[in-house]
RNA sequence: GCACCUGUAGCUCAGCUGGAUAGAGCGCUGCCCUCCGAAGGCAGAGGCCAGAGGUUCGAAUCCUCUCAGGUGCGCCA
């Protein structure tokens, strides 16, 4: 149940009466004409700017037929007052009734109110984390993680089909440092003094790697060339990595649904048969490519390459598949994997990339749009960094783990709910200070304990009516009178739970799920409002002394806070705190 | 040099794909606890939405240019 959605069909209907009795010429496209919530609230519940959007169409004036539909909505029960405003305008102001039926709804549906069918089950891939298979997820990684999960989730409620998709970048020469570095370690637990030369990966994590290793092969590879160990170490050592990233996930929450591996790409034509449908399109060719501008290469010298022609999909230059030794760029393999996913059928792709692979973003949607004909959409979500405080200073991580600071160093410190939530209190495309005394600090600053702390006092009223022996389960809040929930403070706490459902769908259609976030601290403040103002007004109190009734009645609208909160948190993948401790 | 992102109150940031007098938190000023948890709330001051043009009934939002910061730019992934 949409409020919004209702309301502007009403306004629709209104605007469709009037064509017929010749009030408004016929042949208008309605598409523009929006409901929203006013601004200021003062102007009242909801506006609509038919009369302006119509206005040159009709080659009528805008408040003529602001005035003609005023009357007409004005005939519904459902509307107490519907004035024209400013240039045109059209304010409404909307019956109790139609509040209290909001939180009926909201009882009724449970944490499904709010659900949309907006995604008519389309098929959505969202491709996140894709960290390489080299070490543990650091914090950069963990905010894409969090980003895309909740995304995904998000996508979810508003009625899509989604698939969680982890490209496992396994392919290229960082995998054979990786098993070079695993190695060294071998060596070391067969009790041989090493060295990690530039170019490996010094982290202890690789530690109970080599020893596993030694446990599994003794001391076959002792001595041994490259030629002997190298592919057995590095399939043993990705593995080993692949489970500590999903380890780490695990501990934020995280499920994918697919993990697709680069190396199931090579030496099994996919590679090539991507190219080849590129090539029959035109858009494959050898090639000289101009040395960058401004900041040239120390040396540089061109060399014929196979190029790509994405300038014909909207990249400023055409991006090399080939190195010139023949063999692939990791372009390559990345356009066969886009192709794979085109033809398992996707509606639409969603990739999450970390900010340094911004300039990817043309060369990806150019290749996407050629594999498809145009006809799959590919959207980029970049996440900016995430910068780490601690004590009022930058945080560093010792070198133990690589010097980066991992993902485990922060769910271990702050917990998982924690994580998840102050990731998403900043827009993706904005950076992100993560300050760990602040996340953890109770008060109004931060959210997190902002929106938890709201629903441990919806928890803590539902408790102590318990106590008071009056009836709080679900069914009785069901069945209260919501009649008696008519004042202004208790109706802006309802009208801001009438705004999910519209902002689910805007978040959803914006790829942008720190909406959520902001929301729910939105709705927090306005139940506190509510809350602290029974400090002084008794009668706004959730629990009525010898009033059995209307305290049902009053829990019900609480119960419906916890309700919404409950499903946003469930979107973000935060638990809903029972009580705060 | 080019591309992408960012620029909104003293500070940290929202701002509904173009709507009305631009919002919140912190900080500042003044209030509210014999009262379901004050871990909270109420009120006030504080703005050339980086700057300049343009598009239209209407711009923080769209277009162009300029300035400032960030991220990248073939033979790494």
């Amino acid at each position: 149940m949409n409020l919004f959605s209702e309301i502007r069909s009403l306004v629709l209907d209104a605007l469709g009466q009037m064509q017929s009795e010749g009030a408004l010429p016929e042949g208008l496209s309605f598409d523009n004409v929006a409901v929203e919530p006013p601004r200021d609230a003062a102007h009242g519940d909801m506006a609509t700017n038919a009369a302006m959007v119509l206005a040159k169409p009709a080659k009528m004036k805008p408040r003529d037929i602001a005035e003609a539909l005023a009357g007409k909505l004005a005939a519904d029960d459902r509307i107490t007052s519907a004035e024209v405003a400013g240039p045109g305008f059209l304010n409404l102001r909307l019956a109790p009734a139609v509040w209290q039926s909001v939180l009926a709804a909201v009882l009724e549906k449970g944490t499904d109110y709010g659900r949309s069918t907006m995604g008519q089950g389309r098929k959505v891939n969202v491709e996140f984390v894709s960290t390489n298979p080299t070490g543990p997820v650091h914090v950069g990684h963990t905010r894409g993680a969090v980003f895309g999960d909740t995304l995904a989730s998000l996508l979810a409620y508003s009625g899509h089909d989604v698939t969680r998709e982890y490209y496992i970048n396994d392919g290229g020469a960082q995998v054979d440092v990786l098993a070079r570095s695993v190695y060294l370690r071998y060596l070391e637990a067969h009790g041989e003094a090493v060295e990690f030369p530039d170019g490996t990966y010094p982290g202890d994590y690789l530690v109970a790697v080599g020893q596993a290793l030694k446990d599994k092969v003794g001391d076959a590879y002792v001595g041994q060339p490259e030629s002997v160990w190298l592919k057995d170490v590095r399939n043993y050592a990705t593995d080993a990595m692949m489970s500590l990233i999903r380890e780490d996930l695990a501990q934020l929450g995280v499920e994918m649904d697919v993990f697709f591996s680069e190396k199931s790409l090579y030496g099994t034509g996919r590679i090539e048969a991507a190219l080849a449908l590129l090539n029959d399109k035109g858009l494959i060719y050898e090639g000289v490519l101009e040395p960058p501008k401004g900041k040239k290469p120390e040396d540089w010298e061109p060399r014929e390459q196979t190029l790509f022609k994405s300038t014909e999909h909207g990249d400023d230059v055409d991006r090399p598949v080939k190195k010139s030794d023949g063999s692939w760029t990791y372009f390559a393999p990345d356009i066969a994997y886009h192709y794979d996913k085109v033809t398992r059928g996707f509606d639409e792709l969603i990739d999450v990339f970390g900010a340094d692979h911004g300039g990817y973003v043309k060369r990806m949607k150019a290749a996407v749009s050629a594999l498809s004909d145009g006809q799959v959409p590919l959207d980029i979500k970049l996440t900016q960094l995430v910068k780490l405080w601690k004590n009022g200073e930058p945080f560093k991580m010792s070198k133990r783990a690589g010097n980066f600071v991992t993902l485990r160093d922060v769910v271990d410190q702050v917990g998982p709910d924690v994580t998840r939530f102050v990731m998403l209190t900043r827009k993706n495309d904005a950076p992100l200070d993560f300050d760990f005394d602040k996340v953890l600090e109770q008060s109004r600053e931060n959210p997190v304990f902002y929106v938890q702390y709201a629903h441990a006092r919806v928890m803590s009223v539902l408790r102590r009516a318990a106590e008071a022996e009056i009836a709080a389960d679900n069914a009785t809040l069901k069945g209260a009178d919501l009649g008696k929930i008519d004042h202004e403070s208790e109706l802006v706490v309802a009208k801001k739970l009438a705004e999910w459902p519209r902002l689910v769908e805007i978040a959803a259609r914006t790829h942008e799920p720190h909406r959520v976030a902001f929301y729910l601290y939105e709705l927090a403040g306005d139940f506190h409002a509510l809350w602290n103002k029974g400090n002084d007004v008794t009668s706004l109190r959730f629990l009525q002394d010898g009033d059995a009734a209307t305290s049902q009645s009053k829990m019900a609208l609480a119960r419906a806070v916890s309700v919404v909160i409950s499903a946003g948190l469930g979107i973000l993948g935060v638990t809903p705190a029972q009580e705060m401790r």
